[in-house]
DNA sequence: CCCACAGACATAAGTCTATT
DNA sequence: AATAGACTTATGTCTGTGGG
């Protein structure tokens, strides 16, 4: 739609006051083009900030991959401006959503990292201690043996930690911590728990 | 303080397009 | 062809800002 007489490649024609001698008619007709030029730069300012407009919306459509996807049977349909909005509330909640899941996984991980950082030590102090004592205990079980025992204990030990420990806070995880040092830690326990484990490894043994 | 200007928003009217 | 819905365009109004 184009404005009803308005040429294009003259939009400040009427800037000037017209060439007259009547003050009333002068000052009448200065006010009017400077409505006119006033009317024509809004219009052209409205012009440009519709593009803008538009041009966010297209972006979206570009950036937004579930606003790309197309309906074969209609061909490559321009999306609404309402869909194109509606999609991209959705797409950002999607993103939130991975994001938060990501870094749960990492937090497991860097847990797992530390754990296994532990367990790496715990062994060079003992590979370190037969290699400075080779020849202590002749008699001593088997390598195979010991870590089968290991394995159970912690194994075992693993399990009611895990039931029982939640990580939501720190002070939460404290508590959780003594707590379960209180419950499953205690000499009796233990003492089961060694007990079970070697009964089991001796009727897979023999 | 007044005026000019820019930008944002609202609205009416026109245009385009898919559907019935 | 009629119609509905989405979109575009021109214009009016309001508000904030900066210069004289």
């Amino acid at each position: 739609m184009t404005e009803p007489g308005a040429s294009p490649e003259d939009p400040w024609v009427k800037a000037s006051p017209v060439d007259d001698e009547d003050s009333d008619y002068h000052q009448e007709a200065y006010k009017e083009s400077y409505k006119d030029r006033r009317r024509r730069a809004h219009t052209q300012a409205e012009q440009k900030r519709r593009d803008a407009i538009k041009r966010g919306y297209d972006d979206l459509q570009t950036i937004v991959p579930t606003c790309q996807q197309q309906d074969f049977s209609i061909g490559s349909q321009k999306l609404s401006k309402a869909i194109v909005l509606q999609k991209t509330i959705d797409y950002i909640q999607f993103l939130h959503k991975e994001k938060k899941k990501q870094e749960e996984e990492v937090s497991t991980l860097r847990k797992d990292v530390t754990a296994l950082k532990i367990m790496k030590v715990n062994y060079e102090q003992i590979v370190k201690a037969h290699q400075d004592n080779p020849h202590e205990g002749e008699d001593q079980v088997s390598d195979q043996v010991k870590f089968n025992v290991f394995q159970g204990i912690m194994d075992s030990l693993f399990q009611s930690f895990n039931a029982s420990i939640s990580v939501a806070s720190f002070q939460e995880l404290s508590a959780c911590v003594f707590s379960w040092i209180e419950e499953h830690c205690k000499p009796q326990t233990l003492r089961e728990i060694v007990i079970g484990v070697l009964h089991q490894l001796k009727n897979q043994l023999y």
